[in-house]
DNA sequence: CCAGTATTCAAACAATTGTTTCCAACTGCC
DNA sequence: GGCAGTTGGAAACAATTGTTTGAATACTGG
């Protein structure tokens, strides 16, 4: 017991204090500190800092890859040759996101891993993801596009990512907006229900009409104010 | 003047520093150094780091609530009474925002900046651009809340952080979006090309249907909001 | 021109960082 | 029981951080 209970105390620890303040400001002295465990235990358990923040990582990621490609079995196994509707598909992912960091804590440090793979421009992050969990992302959008034939092939990848912006600002940065929302309407909303908010807006999102096609001459017409 | 002013150059260097790393990850020394001031220059010049940073912020911010300000008023004047549609108030918003950092750098630092001000940091920068740049928010907010009388009040709250999240998200990996699109696609797409897609997905996630009112019934609390 | 302020500069400051070292304590196995 | 290897712990390590100092230099107004 005494084995892991280290290692385990340690990502808890991490995870939460990576949550609340980001990783550059979160010392290993922060980290070790909370958790009652010695300083040296990072390094020998995990070998750096970086290694530990993957290791935070994988401990979501590898539960929701098995789970969503299970849960992409079952729908293609239900749906047989038909087409599985936008709505469902979103909502199956919604539903394993909300699972995986259920079992423990909250889904704020996927989500700004998630934000960090993909804004650290030239990051080890964002390939790390691409080659581990690369093959789900990929069957998800194989199956938004039969969904959405009526799209583009980029247009969708491009709404995709919109809706994906969406999420990941929100759900990382729920603790400010959760402080505005309160503050202004005071209301509390839980995960659940943004989630639940989120749905309508992100199939109305996906499903919008095509922009109008790019102005080929730049400076033609000029006056949108009536 | 000398060469350029070591206010500004700090400054320009700055940005890009803290756009690319994020500002804990952004040594002083990392930015005089490429600057090629003094260390002590900006301790001198700025007091802080953290005023630095306000500094940086201040920059864009300064321009562009003056310009959507003047921007709204026109509208106003030329709307009177009747209500400025949805569709009129994004491109407002759109163009002010595309206008200002074409003055100098790329809308990529800016759009950088603002997601780090709401995901980083407990939120000294977040109150600060609250306190100081709040009225122009609440101005367009208000307006708004004119062009979209069905929705609640706190539903529009979280529908247009949604959308501040596709914005900020997009054009903030840029980069790293552009990479994947060009590699899959092969399509090249300016940042105004990018705001033209997005414009009919904010406009559709914004008029997006109400979600379904309540979860199932786990919590009988739902009234006292107050 | 010169007094006085504003700026630059190199160096040092104290604090904090991630990492390593070395030794004690424990474990399982023969 | 005693020896392997694994884990825990206090201290020190070297590097980096933001900030301050005090002298040297540049500039400006009178």
């Amino acid at each position: 017991m005494a084995q892991t209970d280290t290692v385990t105390r340690i990502l808890d620890t991490a995870e939460v204090l990576f949550a609340e303040r980001g990783f550059a400001e979160t010392s290993l002295r922060n980290i070790t500190g909370k958790a009652k465990v010695n300083l040296a235990a990072v390094n020998y358990h995990f070998g750096s800092k970086k290694a530990l923040i993957q290791a935070v990582f994988s401990r979501y990621l590898d539960p929701f890859s098995d789970r969503f490609h299970a849960a992409i079995d079952e729908l293609e196994r239900g749906y047989g040759d038909r087409v599985i509707p936008l709505e469902v598909l979103l909502e199956t992912m919604a539903r394993t996101v909300l699972e995986v960091p259920a079992e423990r804590h909250s889904l704020k440090v996927f989500m700004r891993l998630l934000g960090l793979a993909y804004s650290q421009a030239q990051g080890h992050l964002r390939r790390y993801i691409q080659d581990q969990y690369g093959t789900v992302f990929t069957r998800f959008v194989a199956l938004v596009r039969k969904a959405t034939p009526e799209l583009p092939d980029s247009e969708r990848f491009w709404r995709l990512h919109f809706a994906l912006g969406t999420v990941i600002f929100t759900l990382s940065g729920l603790d400010a907006l959760r402080d505005i929302a309160e503050k202004d309407y005071d209301e509390h909303v839980s995960v659940r229900d943004l989630v639940r908010r989120m749905m309508p807006v992100v199939v109305s999102a996906l499903k919008a009409p095509l922009p109008e096609p790019a102005p080929t001459i730049p400076p033609a017409t000029r006056e949108p104010t009536a």
